[in-house]
RNA sequence: CGCGGAGUGGAGCAGGUGGUAGCUCGUCGGGCUCAUAACCCGAAGGUCGUAGGUUCAAGUCCUAUCUCCGCAACCA
């Protein structure tokens, strides 16, 4: 029976289709498992999605859907990208899953005859016309975050689960084990949150339909926070029948997270399964963020760095490569077109791509693919030698730790050195000459074993274009094992080399970022030829995350320091709020006083000219590249939403 | 003073326990020609956010201060 090794991604929520980050998350664990697999262990590897919750309930509302059909939607677009991505997961659990269900209803009924689970009272300010409670930190200016209405007090009948008789053992669990990783989000965890002592946790909503009834009190429906961290025993057949490899698998080895939901995994998470008597994890590791120019990656961002595209024009190997090589361990890592670009040039195709490339050209050139069995062994070699034979140890180190941008920098070390070995040995030199191919045919038999030994190594990251490296050097199956990726001297003295595609191509930057900025800039004239319309059709769902509020030009000014931009005050039925905008050239500030006009409500700030603009003023596209600003009747209130 | 993180050559980052400031990319110069205009060598470029302090000696310890970012009960 070999050891086994079980490791999660999160499940998602399905609010929007997966993004880069999404992508982060699932291939860094698809490496991990792949390692594992290749180290012999019998591996299990889960992702999902958490369906349930108000959220996709009014999603799918907008969508003029069930929630079982829009999730339905997104579910399939998350599969389609995992296996595009090339994402090795053996389960995938949804939470509306029968086996699901069934688990969290037992788990639920048996905290409950624990004394863990105990009916009690929520209070906290209420929205009627939303049916939403709030706490005092989500309230925008003491009112409804949603719809800007009045709250009110209000109280409901709801069930808590007992976390403050956990707090002792939380502290100690974070404090005096590794459970936690990176170990700076022990203190955050801690000082934020555990210090002062636990606080009891809502865990019923009435208000939400869309979840997991309580089995013995149906018009309670479980917190899907609670429903969501039971996946990952659900998921072994914890509490139901279809599966039933609990014992087996459990507790987990490897959960990994996004550091946002830390929180979760770290406090509410183990104290359920203390509430239940079993084994916590072994191992939450929590990840930065992708970010894009410092910005938390987003919805309407993640069309810019949508992994289809990525994946299509660059590989899907190059790209796992990426993003997990430019994360840095425990903080955010930013990405660009450039940074993405430039790394999988300088890496993949100058470093990697063109060491396989000019070894297997000079086995053929020299020897016409066959290597002849005569050596000659010089001091030089013994130092690539060395550092081939040593790299297994700390790569295998670094990604049991999830530090996959320290593994792939250990490994391309070895691929610079060996570069820097052709130079030292000229081939080129000894292929002159009848006396010097012994010598010829001991260097490039130390660099084939240096690339069969990296290309192992680098297998679970690249698991595609890896082969094709095996192919060319000549190694078969039985060369490139975990076992012997730090022997030196596996390959047959009398390997056979293949000349084949070039495994990754230079990319051309500048012609490239063009043709990306030109698919996010769109037409600014209609041209007679071609239906923009029809040929962006969009989804509603796409639409309705764009918010459209009215609001009212209370003061504007000119922007100093620039000939295009105005300042405007706009009135927006709340806080107020500032809108820079580029229409000074069409319009005087007192023609816009008064006046009211449409804005985009959730658009990111920015900063023009050093002024902050909060949203952006609709204005149609008029001849000569001139702008009309859209003015409404005078009637209409401010703050209102269009759609 | 809600919590936390970050400010180091053009960009992105290393630099626990104080003792000549390093890496990758980019730039410039040179070399090589097996190779995907790739590879190898060399150089330029930093008063380590700011102001004080401790010390023979401080990115590295202490104090104050500025700026940026994230979290704050849906977010990978």
């Amino acid at each position: 029976m070999s050891k086994t090794f079980y490791i999660t991604t999160p499940i998602y929520y399905p609010s929007g289709n997966p993004h880069i980050g999404h992508c982060y998350t699932t291939v860094a664990c698809d490496v991990i498992a792949r390692f594992k697999r290749m180290q012999g262990y019998d591996v299990l590897f889960s992702t999902g999605t958490d369906e349930h919750g108000a959220k996709i309930q009014q999603k799918a509302e907008s969508e003029g859907k069930t929630p079982k059909e829009y999730v339905d939607g997104i579910v399939a677009n998350f599969k389609r990208l995992w296996s595009f991505m090339g994402v090795s997961y053996d389960r995938y659990i949804r939470t509306t899953d029968e086996c699901h269900i069934q688990t969290v209803q037992n788990i639920f009924r048996k905290l409950y005859d624990k004394g863990y689970i105990y009916k009690g009272t929520y209070k906290g300010k209420y929205c009627v016309p939303c049916e939403s409670f709030w706490t005092e930190t989500q309230l925008i200016d003491g009112k409804c975050p949603d719809c800007g209405r009045e709250v009110k007090e209000a109280e409901e009948e709801a069930y808590f689960l007992k976390l403050s008789v956990m707090t002792d053992r939380i502290i100690d669990l974070l404090r005096n084990t590794d459970y936690l990783r990176p170990e700076s989000r022990v203190n955050e965890m801690i000082n934020n949150f555990v210090k002062d002592g636990l606080e009891d946790l809502c865990i019923t909503r009435t208000t939400v339909k869309w979840g997991i009834p309580v089995p013995f009190d149906e018009k309670h429906t479980i917190y899907v926070w609670v429903d969501a961290l039971i996946n990952y025993i659900s998921l072994l057949g914890y509490g139901n029948d279809t599966f039933n490899d609990f014992d087996k698998y459990w507790p987990a080895d490897m959960h990994m997270t996004a550091k946002e939901i830390v929180r979760f995994h770290s406090i509410v998470w183990p104290a359920m399964l203390m509430m239940l008597d079993l084994p916590v994890p072994k191992r939450l590791y929590g990840h930065g963020w992708i970010t894009f120019n410092g910005a938390k990656m987003s919805k309407s961002l993640g069309n810019v760095v949508d992994p289809f595209v990525l994946g299509e024009r660059y590989g899907v190997d190059a790209v796992r490569y990426q993003i997990l090589r430019d994360m840095p361990y425990g903080s955010d890592s930013n990405f660009s077109n450039e940074i993405m670009i430039n790394r999988i040039n300088s890496d993949l195709a100058n470093a990697l791509g063109n060491l396989v490339s000019r070894t297997v050209a000079m086995a053929d050139k020299y020897f016409g693919g066959t290597l002849p069995i005569d050596r000659k062994a010089e001091p030089l070699d013994d130092e690539l030698i060395s550092m081939a034979k040593a790299l297994r140890e700390p790569v295998s180190a670094y990604i049991d730790e999830a530090q996959h941008s320290l593994a792939l920098a250990e490994i391309f070390k070895v691929i610079d050195r060996a570069n820097k070995y052709i130079d030292e040995t000229e081939p080129w030199v000894l292929g002159r000459s009848e006396e010097n191919k012994a010598r010829l045919a001991s260097v490039l038999y130390n660099l084939l074993e240096t690339i069969r030994i990296c290309s192992v190594l680098l297998s679970p990251f690249m698991p595609t274009t890896m082969p094709k490296v095996w192919e060319q050097i000549g190694a078969k199956e039985e060369d490139v094992t975990y076992e012997n990726s730090a022997e030196f001297g596996v390959l047959p003295a009398d390997v056979t080399v293949h000349k084949g595609e070039i495994l990754f191509p230079r990319i051309d930057i500048d012609k490239e970022i063009d043709e990306l900025n030109a698919m996010l800039t769109p037409a600014k004239t209609i041209r007679k030829d071609e239906d923009l319309d029809k040929a962006n059709i969009i989804t509603i769902d796409k639409f309705m995350e764009t918010k459209l509020r009215t609001g009212e030009v209370i003061a504007c000014e000119k922007v100093v320091k620039s000939k295009k931009l105005l300042k405007l005050q706009i009135d927006d039925g709340r806080n107020g709020r500032q809108i820079v905008s580029g229409i000074a050239q069409w319009y005087k500030p007192e023609d816009l006083i008064g006046k009211k006009i449409i804005f985009v409500a959730n658009l990111a700030p920015a900063k023009l000219c050093g002024e902050e603009s909060q949203g952006m003023i609709l204005a149609a596209d008029t001849e000569g590249g001139a702008a009309s600003v859209v003015f409404l009747d005078s009637s209409i209130p401010n703050g209102s939403t269009i759609r």
